[in-house]
DNA sequence: CTGGGCGCGGTTTTT
DNA sequence: CCGCGCCCAG
């Protein structure tokens, strides 16, 4: 048995979709059609997917099919087909966008999955993944590699098919973000693809020109958006209908794993004509240009009206790849030209394919003749004849017989057919009677016969990503700063300036030099991610177990350390567990319940005040407020009684006890710490402050601090620059070395942080290493859901449209520099704010991640690494990252600076550090900087109206271009409240 | 000791 | 607005 398997379609839930995408008409419209097998399409959409749960009932092989219950009657063709025969086969177009090799790809594939409850499983695994929420055909920021990894890992029954291959923005072979073979997209994954989709705008002949597909089948089909274009495109099996067997007759068609037991057999594919499509030639829509690629070579792929670029299609992009003259090659399955029915009725009575003489006649025929592709495909043209027009039947014969004239396609819109010249209707019909005595060829004649060729699979591809400047390249400032060690050395390290190039390079000098013993070398960090960062550069920068000597890590870790060492000489106990500041205040509550304390501000904000004391080293008996002091001697004892100790204990213990014990402290100092090396200095506290002195010689030779007074933005937690300030006065011999080379951001984007710094910059000016440049764009907008949806539709610009509405609405593609999700950052002052963002932004398609701090059981199920995604977090979040473009949210006054609750004034240096901390911002952007606000704007339910941040006008105007959507419409009352009263 | 209700306060975050 | 922390009742 023949039949029409149409495997790509969508439901009402992918974006620009016909409502009627419902199972109940798609099943109408596929019995109309004569379609056996349907794609469901979209089954990641949750909703989608429980529709399909709910109305579909599983069948033969894998298949699924409408309830009777939701079966309508009333369709009757003849040829005994109807919609109980209609088969759906589940499956999701997936949108996947991402950098590979160096540039933006923009990747479709087709997943095809046997059962339902494989169907399941895909989706809480891609839920998890990325927004499957938004959109039926939803974006991933992940590689289709990795894709097809996860598919086939969730069952090795599921397939996948790069889907309409030759598209210019959104396949594996197109010309925008495309890739030059199949391999190079799927890797070492490449030999479970098997087949793939030519798409509307080429056809099998075309593919065939270019070797390297030749052992893929090529499958066509609708990728339609509403019921009535089902089937435009379609393929042909020939057997049973079934799961399997339509993914076995695929494969063995592509010779790539034949199976002799197939129960069906792919027989070729109904095509468009493939100039029809809506990119098959090159052109520039907006200005109505269209041309060849010869010509677009000529004129150096560059629209001759307004100068940009074209878009380059299908053919030209096959002619970039092909690598034989003819498409015509024997050996592969065969296909038929045609054109949809209503367009052929259409043609012969000329008029339009929606005016409703047309429908007319188009129902009446399917009502007489049986589906339409039954009719297009193998009736015979005379019983055609008998029951419609002659015309109608010439009509097709011309399409049959490729007997037409086209105007090709180009930059997303359609080509258009056309079957009769001006007059040739009437010269027609006066011959009609002539004509009818020649029969047209029977169409089964253009079948190939299959031939046995083998061709081996290329080989892999292997590209680079550009490898990162090399690690051994200095500048004078670096260099100092890696070869001096006969002196304590202080790095002021703005940002950008390679401060952790420089801190891992001077340990490979020293370990290098014979200076040091990787043993004798601590380097600390406040972060373990930092610690880890470090600890990765070294090993690439010298043999790895000698990196492993090294110890690198944490403040705390550091402290645990000496701990560990006093009590191996016996000069300290206990100590054994150490809590998190949970277990901390817990126990801390317990104290006093103990003790029979009241705390007027609550314990939790008591415990605040005792952890300040610990870090700034103030005793007991030495705080101003009796309580308090009180409250702290006896949580301390309560410790002690449990053998516990806090974080702050971690600093605070090794800091007494190398103060109580200068020989102990010395032998540790010479077994380990000859060389000690820490970053971030600007973040320390009096306790670590101490414990870094307390470590070193009294001379301070063999350390080395680095870090950025203009960057502290931890006061909050006891950390202050003074302890950096003043590091000269501590070691007078030491060697002050300022790092001002930026290699990270614009010229633009620095002066402008500089400018916000204002008089409180302590790092000499920087100077930009880069020649690209942009201006700052500061951007008000009406709310918050304004302000997420313009900085949503900014990147979607950027990367160049993430959906075809975006594309074919002609608004894509002017800001596009082949960046990838990964690229942008959204940064904000409160979480509260990145809370509405995030909120807003989830509808948007836009793959985000939000980077906050985690609990260890959030850490478990963290994201998938491979996955791309805008990066959503705090300033204080972003320090020490960079991204190519940054947007800094929520940018009022009251935010940033944050101005906290019942603040009547603020100390001055509260707001110099908010002002770091929006210098911290700016220099996480190396291309490009935008600054939003938001004119309304609910905080913790409560609607405010915020200026916005006085800071801004730090910045000169010629750095900046402002937006304000605002200033042109009536002005409101100003009506200015405090955020939190 | 557990649960429900109420009232208030609300940055930023690492170990 | 929402979550917590505290208090009181059972």
């Amino acid at each position: 048995m023949e039949y029409f398997a149409d495997l790509h379609i969508h439901s009402k839930y992918s974006i620009a979709t016909s409502r009627d995408c419902n199972l109940v008409e798609l099943t109408r419209w596929a019995a109309l059609k004569g379609i056996r097998v349907l794609a469901t399409g979209d089954f990641t959409h949750p909703q989608w997917a429980s529709e399909i749960d709910e109305m579909l009932e599983e069948t033969e092989d894998g298949l699924l099919r409408l309830k009777d219950q939701y079966i309508e009657e009333n369709i009757d063709l003849p040829g005994g087909f109807g919609p109980r025969e209609v088969r759906f086969i589940l499956n999701v177009e997936i949108s996947s966008i991402y950098k590979k090799y160096g540039s933006a790809r923009r990747v479709h594939n087709l997943i095809f999955v046997p059962d339902r409850e494989t169907m399941r499983r895909l989706n809480s695994r891609l839920d998890r993944i990325g927004n499957i929420r938004s959109d039926g055909r939803p974006i991933l920021g992940l590689d289709s590699r990795d894709l097809l990894e996860i598919t086939l890992e969730t069952n090795s029954e599921s397939f996948m098919v790069p889907a309409h291959i030759w598209t210019p923005w959104f396949s594996v072979l197109g010309s925008k973000s495309g890739f030059d073979s199949i391999e190079e997209c799927f890797g070492d994954l490449t030999p479970h693809i098997f087949a793939l989709e030519t798409g509307l705008s080429s056809d099998p002949e075309m593919n065939r020109r270019v070797g390297s597909l030749d052992d893929y089948a090529l499958i066509s089909n609708s990728d339609t958006h509403s019921p009535s274009k089902l089937g435009r495109e379609v393929n042909i099996f020939d057997g049973k209908p079934g799961y399997r067997a339509i993914r076995e007759a695929i494969r063995s068609s592509a010779r790539r794993a034949a199976n002799d037991a197939d129960e069906a057999r792919f027989i070729g594919t109904l095509e468009f004509f493939p100039e029809e499509g809506k990119y098959h030639l090159d052109g520039h829509r907006k200005c109505s240009v269209r041309m060849d690629p010869q010509e677009t070579e000529k004129l150096g792929k560059v629209c001759p009206v307004c100068g940009h670029a074209l878009t380059v299609g299908v053919v030209n992009r096959v002619l970039e790849l092909a690598d034989s003259e003819s498409g015509n090659r024997p050996g592969f399955a065969p296909f038929w030209r045609m054109l949809p029915l209503v367009e052929v009725i259409a043609q012969a009575m000329d008029s339009r394919p929606q005016s409703k003489k047309v429908v007319t006649v188009y129902h009446e025929l399917l009502r007489q003749l049986g589906p339409e592709l039954t009719i297009l495909w193998s009736m015979d043209l005379d019983t055609i004849s008998g029951k419609a027009s002659p015309l109608i039947a010439e009509a097709l014969r011309r399409v049959r017989s490729g007997d037409v004239s086209i105007q090709p396609g180009f930059d997303g819109e359609y080509g258009t057919v056309t079957l009769f010249g001006a007059g040739e209707r009437e010269k027609f019909m006066g011959q009609e009677s002539f004509l009818s005595a020649q029969k047209p060829a029977s169409r089964r004649s253009m079948t190939n016969k299959s031939s046995t060729k083998k061709k081996t699979i290329k080989t892999e591809k292997t590209v680079k990503e550009n490898s990162q400047k090399s690690e051994v390249e200095f500048n004078d400032q670096q260099m100092v700063a890696i070869t001096t060690f006969d002196r304590p050395v202080l790095v002021q390290a703005g940002p950008g300036t390679g401060k952790t190039r420089t801190l891992t390079g001077r340990i490979a000098r020293a370990i290098a030099a014979g200076t040091a013993e990787p043993e004798q070398i601590i380097a600390v960090t406040f972060t373990r991610k930092a610690a880890k960062e470090v600890q990765e550069r070294l090993e690439s920068l010298m043999p790895a177990e000698t990196a492993q000597k090294c110890w690198v890590g944490t403040f705390h870790q550091l402290g645990r350390r000496i701990l560990d060492h006093f009590s191996k000489e016996g000069l300290f106990e206990g100590g054994q567990s150490v809590l998190d500041k949970h277990q901390a205040l817990d126990l801390f509550r317990q104290a006093m319940k103990a003790a029979g304390m009241k705390i007027p501000g609550g314990p939790s904000a008591m415990f605040d005040r005792i952890s300040l004391l610990k870090q700034n080293l103030v005793p007991p008996g030495d705080s101003e407020d009796a309580d308090l002091g009180r409250a702290y001697s006896i949580f301390q004892e309560h410790m002690l009684l449990n053998g516990a100790l806090d974080l702050d204990d971690l600093l605070l213990r090794p800091v007494e006890l190398l103060k109580s014990n200068p020989g102990t402290a010395e032998a540790f100092r010479g077994l380990f710490a000859r060389h000690l090396l820490v970053d971030e200095f600007q973040d320390v506290n009096r306790a670590q402050y101490e414990m870094i002195r307390l470590l070193a010689t009294t001379d301070g030779s063999g350390l080395f601090v680095i870090g950025d007074p203009d960057q502290a933005i931890y006061g909050f937690r006891g950390a202050d620059r003074k302890f950096f300030l003043r590091f000269h006065d501590d070691y007078p011999s030491a060697c002050r070395i300022g790092l001002v080379k930026n290699y990270r951001s614009t010229g633009t984007i620095l002066k402008a942080a500089q400018q916000v710094l204002n008089d409180q910059r302590e790092c000499e000016e920087l100077i930009p290493q880069r020649s690209a440049d942009s201006s700052i764009k500061i951007v008000r907008l009406p709310n918050q859901a304004t302000e997420a949806e313009f900085i949503s539709r900014t990147i979607d610009s950027a990367i160049g449209g993430v959906s075809f509405f975006s594309l074919d609405s002609g608004r894509a593609g002017a800001l596009h520099k082949g960046y990838g999700f990964r690229d942008f950052a959204v940064l904000f002052r409160l979480n509260a704010v990145g809370d509405a963002l995030e909120e807003a932004l989830e509808s948007s398609g836009i793959p985000f991640q939000r980077t906050k701090r985690q609990s260890p059981e959030e850490e478990a199920e963290a994201f998938d690494p491979r996955v791309e995604a805008v990066t959503l977090m705090t300033i204080h979040a972003a320090k020490g990252l960079e991204f190519p473009v940054v947007f800094i949210a929520g940018c009022e006054e009251g935010i940033i600076p944050h101005i906290p609750a019942h603040a009547s004034s603020m100390p001055s240096q509260d707001m110099d550090e908010e002002r770091r901390l929006l210098y911290v911002a700016m220099t996480r952007a190396a291309d490009e900087l935008f600054v939003t606000c938001a004119a309304l704007r609910s905080l913790h339910g409560r609607s405010c109206e915020l200026p916005q941040s006085h800071f801004l006008a730090e910045m000169d105007k010629s750095l900046c271009e402002f937006q304000d959507p605002l200033a042109k419409r009536k002005p409101k009352a100003p009506r200015q409240c405090n955020l939190f009263s």
